[in-house]
DNA sequence: CGAAACTTTCAGTTTATTCTGAAACATCAG
DNA sequence: CTGATGTTTCAGAATAAACTGAAAGTTTCG
């Protein structure tokens, strides 16, 4: 992002970073940063600016509602909508007596981590570690100095990322009722 | 990638994935692999595929070596061997009486993926946590049962990635010797 | 059925990222 | 100094990713 550019905020330019805001204010403030921090994460703008905005609204919110607090066409609202949900990030909600969809985040930090860490153990972890298993395979029978040494590295990417994966696994099962207090005594 | 098209791979196309292949062939292999790998990563094939070539080399390559492998341009080839040494992934080494410079890739995996989710720690965890206590300082002063919520689920955030920002820290810090038995220790 | 309310799709456009290739720059040997 | 060798830079081209807006599709209700 060149200087000069500024993600969306409601109502115009953020105010100074130190000042006290209006409730409003602050949301908008977030859901600009959510944004910003969810493309270092490899989340597209928009899909963590969605998530942000259901992550401090106080109830559910439609798509129209979202559209025009984002100022983003409803094409773009609807297929990260969907998105959200898919990742279980977002849930759609149905008032009774309106056909309109309402979305809510999940608000619970540590299923939310999880649900991410899921995702990315799925996206980054497991094809690494078969196609890595698929190259093993394959330098299986080579003879000579050059091979072993291309084979043990090959094997110890493999080992590392079985290891990583089996971590996430258990932080993602385990909850955080079991994962922060070995967190902590790994930190001590 | 359009159909059709195939990640570079010296000397032709990829054999069947199940056969066997020469100590090149499957080199190959792995560079291709490990370059789409990357990409799931969020790093750019090529920074992928030049850190796989040097990583499965037996000894360190000059740039033009790089780039007859990987059939790219020269200023492709310069500034992603300046962004691998720049991590810390890649080492420049000069051999005596020559005036080019030969690359090589760390091989100890441990340190590398130290390396990595040192860089991802900066990257992703460090800028969240300061935006999110921006945030929770502007919202200090507000009343309400909104606002406590809000300024809950702010703090809720903050506090999980400080945790997980601590834990990066120590992986990157106590290396394998440390780390290994307590990972170990928890999927038992 | 038919119109209203709402959602989904997608071709075309915009924006962002990556790559090329050639020129500028640096260093060394003679 | 001068030519040879090697490295860096960068404007423009190519590619990839995200977004728009309008049309098509779906559901509900009178």
């Amino acid at each position: 992002m060149k200087p000069g550019d500024f993600p969306i905020l409601r109502g115009g330019n953020a105010p100074p970073s130190g000042a006290k805001g209006t409730l409003g204010e602050v949301r908008d403030e977030f859901v600009a940063q959510w944004g910003a921090i969810g493309s270092a994460w490899g989340i597209n703008r928009t899909m963590a600016q969605i998530h942000a905005l259901l992550l401090a609204a106080p109830q559910p919110m439609s798509t129209d509602e979202i559209m025009d607090d984002l100022h983003i066409s409803r094409g773009n609202a609807n297929t990260n909508l969907r998105d959200l949900v898919g990742w279980g990030l977002v849930r759609s909600v149905v008032r009774k007596g309106e056909r309109r969809e309402y979305f809510e985040a999940e608000k619970d930090v540590w299923k939310m981590f999880g649900i991410i860490v899921r995702e990315r153990r799925r996206r980054e972890i497991t094809p690494a570690v078969e196609a890595l298993h698929r190259c093993a395979t394959r330098a299986e029978g080579l003879r000579g100095t050059e091979a072993e040494e291309f084979r043990r590295m090959l094997a110890s990417l493999e080992e590392f990322l079985q290891l990583a994966g089996g971590v996430m696994d258990k932080v993602v099962h385990a909850g955080q009722g079991a994962v922060v207090p070995w967190a902590l005594r790994l930190l001590k």
